[in-house]
DNA sequence: CACTTGACCTGTCCGC
DNA sequence: TGCGGACAGGTCAAGT
């Protein structure tokens, strides 16, 4: 489910609602969202403030005036779900939110404010994790080490997306944006997304790729990022941000969940194949491939 | 080594 | 309705 834009909105919600806010207690009924010892939480999670929420790739980063952090990754049905003092108390989320009863079947961790607020860290497929750690050693996690650059970052140009791209000359393109240590940040939705606009098949070999294209792909790569953001995400199942609210891509998307619709630049109907082990939406007519055209 | 495939889980949807 | 199988937005480990 999330990708960037999901985790960045997420973020974002988080940063508006958390910092200043002193954690009561914890709760959690699933050590593999958060394996590290109690006394590591008693000592450095109860009795400390929120001061800021981080995002790297599609990890988010809560940090605490402990030093300490608590590291998010939502992974496919992840969600972090903030409920105030009121909606504890009074009529819970409103119903544009797609929350309802909490804590529900998929939660598995609660972050219990002294303000009587709570943060619940839900996930049905349970392929999520929470980690609690030193501030100073986040970005030591081989996680972290191992993901490229940010792609909206300043300095990241078309020429470094090539760079980065080239680390996999010999693979599909599609594959290659997926991979987090190459770029940081894009799945599935927007790989679809971005190729589409780039006019690119998503079993082109790297290597074949012109560069007038990574230009290309480039620009679109970053236009659906910073769009999605903007809509706050996409919410095909059951993403949801820090409020509980939906995201609103999903109605600007022009492949991706659209196949037996038309293609909105030329109209031929769209496709779905599986690349990379992905479910693929394509225009067969726009993004041409060698061995299909 | 580089790349691809299966596993991790639960829920839902689709066809019989 | 019921049931089996395929599939779901992400990442590892294991396999080729």
């Amino acid at each position: 489910m999330p990708e960037l834009p999901e985790v960045e909105t997420v973020r974002i919600g988080l940063l508006s609602l958390l910092p200043k806010r002193q954690i009561a207690s914890v709760s959690h009924d699933w050590a593999k969202s958060f394996p590290n010892a109690v006394h590591d939480v008693d000592n450095f999670v109860i009795g400390a403030q929120v001061i800021d929420i981080k995002r790297r790739g599609k990890a988010l980063i809560i940090n605490l005036d402990s030093d300490y952090s608590l590291v998010v990754h939502l992974k496919m049905t992840g969600q972090l779900v903030f409920r105030s003092q009121q909606q504890r108390f009074g009529a819970g989320h409103p119903n544009d939110s797609l929350i309802g009863k909490l804590p529900d079947k998929s939660t598995r961790v609660i972050i219990n404010f002294v303000d009587s607020s709570q943060l619940f860290f839900n996930d049905q497929r349970k392929f999520g994790w929470m980690r609690l750690l030193p501030t100073l050693e986040v970005d030591d996690l081989d996680f972290m080490k191992k993901l490229g650059p940010e792609p909206l970052a300043d300095g990241f140009d078309w020429k470094a997306l090539q760079t980065r791209l080239l680390r996999r000359p010999k693979s599909n393109i599609k594959a290659v944006i997926l991979d987090q240590t190459v770029v940081a940040g894009v799945g599935n939705i927007y790989a679809d997304e971005s190729l589409w606009g780039a006019k690119i098949h998503p079993l082109t070999i790297v290597n074949d790729l012109k560069p007038n294209q990574i230009h290309k792909l480039y620009d679109e790569l970053t236009f659906v990022l910073r769009l999605a953001i903007e809509k706050g995400g996409s919410t095909d199942r059951n993403y949801v941000n820090a409020e509980g609210k939906k995201g609103s891509y999903m109605d600007f998307a022009r492949v991706f969940r659209r196949e037996g619709q038309s293609c909105p630049r030329c109209g031929t109907v769209i496709v779905k194949t599986r690349v990379a082990g992905r479910g693929t939406h394509l225009c067969p007519k726009c993004q041409k491939h060698r061995l299909t055209a």
